[in-house]
DNA sequence: GGTTAGCACTCATACCAAGTGAGTGCTAAC
DNA sequence: GTTAGCACTCACTTGGTATGAGTGCTAACC
């Protein structure tokens, strides 16, 4: 059984209504709303086809049809079309990402606030991670009597601090040379030798023995806490907004996987390669059950250097795909090329004149 | 009219039956339940002066009795007995504590999730900030070719990172130079001498204006941005399971509040003085209409240096007082004495042998 | 005066039955 | 292939009727 014209215009009829409404939709409505030219017992032997093919389903024998998962899927790979901003939306994004450059946490936080409010969904963005996480530079600094701060800045771009209290803090010449050292035998070994880096900087300062050790497992854990990446989320609210979710079961379901960490990251790393791509998970596809009455829309930006971040927008199956992709799609070209042009030197990039 | 021991026996008894329940409560079953040795209807004759007196009232004519905010702040201030925690809960969080010392930001998180797990109710903490707050340290740490981080350690402890993005970066020795320079201007000037602090760089520095200029900025921020906290919540999910939230309305107006950043720390900030005691702000009594019915029980730790965060428990009116009272003294106190055996220099508190 | 039994009254909630209407599937005719 | 017509389904609404928990009041009791 094919596709014929008419039967796309009827799922197509069906899909966009029901985004709008959250309603079932009858052949009759379709009939009076969109000019077929057909009346509404053709629409219902379609209909009937179209279920047939799975796209789209009747929750119960007396109501009319909504789109099935796999009918959203058709709709988003084959029919949707691609949507404008508004010239005001697009500036909004612009300058939520121009005014907090250089506090990348700040940065992430309005980000997400912002497109929560703009799409009326949820927001998860992930602060950029890399593949293979090398540190670049190790900086030591005082903070009381007791403590010192290890800054760790890695490959990525990704400033860490690491408190390390120890019994005595050495005067900041010395940490600047402890600094330098450990900066030193860095570039010389690999991460895999910290075992023979650690003897070298104890043969050297033997006196600083426990600053050195703990500096040295604070590098190691920094490495490792590479898949402790941070998230911010906003718009957590709106789902209670949508009355797929007004059954309070349901919506606390998914609460509590936002809540779960693990569980989101794992979900934007999932389907595998990291490109330039917006990608949409809907419904049940993706496998993780409290997920799936939602679909995901998620997209990476890039950070330099291999490592990126993920914004993700999680909503009903009944999402609008196709403004969410477009927001989407602007957000991560404004947040890479102010990227781009801060690790250029020049800000030439997205000024207003 | 004054309050007899039996009428106090049949407030106390309404108000544990109902932060159990959440069902209103009616004579017969005081009577039943409760052993006053008398009947039903003297019960009633009492219930009566107590709803005159505004600590109980009736949801509707034929309903039974529940507590109203006064009813519970008199409950909280004379009659809540306090609760012993169990061992494995006072391990528990004992252990919550120790296991993340030295990543405030994680220990923050991991504090609110257990908390969380263990109330049920909603939890926020807030990161440790001053009323006075003075940079102590600064040091600037290279990242990339055309960018540094500057690490700013204030009074308090806190250290952040803000990100300077120039169009050369200074090797590291100049770098640590300018450190030092920034450091002792520091200590020399107050903050509001920051015209005289720059202008004393420049002609020392006139080769790294930006870099200078940028750094000086960076600092007034770090300052000014004292008011803007970091905060963690957990366990938001948790109200959805009240049946006092089940109406969507509701439970989303205190979604809302929970986002919002600036209600929820003047919320915290509001009464007034930061002390030992646990605050307890109950229903109404907050003027923020979208947190009417809900309780919240707050503490302030202390960072050291007249610096303190705050953990607040948020949660219905009806909730077990003396339970979140006891979990939030109990955590404050395994917080602070981590923290004051990191500044003490020995670890020597609460290890078990 | 405090306490109690008894009773009329209220009112949210549950339940049931009938009615309504949106929507479908099928059939026969065009 | 399209359409009109019709029987059928079934969620949802409406209204009327219990049911029962709970109250307030009164009169009697200790």
């Amino acid at each position: 059984m094919d596709l014929n014209d008419r039967k796309f215009k009827i799922l197509e009829a069906i899909i966009t209504d029901y985004i709008k409404t959250a309603e079932p939709i009858g052949s009759r409505t379709i009939a009076k709303k969109y000019d077929l030219g057909v009346s509404s017992a053709t629409i219902r032997n379609d209909m009937s086809d179209l279920e047939e093919l799975g796209l789209i389903v009747q929750p119960h024998t007396s109501a009319g049809r909504i789109p099935s998962d796999r009918g959203y899927r058709l709709y988003v790979d084959k029919m949707m079309q691609s949507q404008e901003l508004s010239p005001e939306t697009a500036e909004l994004l612009q300058s939520v990402v121009e005014n907090n450059v250089g506090q990348i946490d700040y940065l992430m936080q309005q980000t997400a606030k912002a497109l929560a409010a703009l799409t009326n969904y949820t927001i998860v963005v992930t602060e950029p991670k890399s593949p293979k996480l090398n540190i670049k530079h190790v900086q030591l600094v005082p903070i009381d009597e007791r403590s010192v701060v290890a800054v760790i800045v890695t490959e990525n771009k990704a400033v860490k601090n690491h408190v390390l209290s120890v019994g005595s803090v050495p005067d900041s010449e010395q940490l600047n040379n402890i600094s330098q050292a450990v900066n030193n035998a860095i570039k010389n070994y690999t991460l895999q030798d910290m075992e023979a880096i650690a003897s070298a900087m104890l043969t050297t300062y033997p006196e600083h023995k426990e600053l050195v050790t703990k500096l040295l497992k604070a590098l190691i854990s920094a490495v490792k806490q590479n898949d402790n990446v941070h998230y911010y989320t906003s718009g957590v609210n709106n789902i209670l907004g949508f009355p797929e979710f007004s059954d309070v079961e349901k919506a606390q379901n998914i609460f509590r996987a936002l809540e779960e960490k693990d569980m989101l990251i794992t979900l934007f790393d999932k389907e595998g390669d990291h490109n330039d791509e917006v990608h949409i998970v809907i419904g049940g596809e993706n496998n993780m059950k409290e997920l799936q009455d939602c679909s995901i829309v998620r997209a990476d930006y890039n950070y330099g250097n291999d490592s990126y971040g993920t914004i993700g927008v999680i909503g009903p199956t009944r999402m609008n795909y196709s403004q969410t992709v477009s927001v989407l799609n602007a957000i991560i070209k404004n947040l890479e090329s102010v990227i781009k042009s801060l690790s250029d030197g020049k800000n030439n990039g997205g000024r207003n004149g």
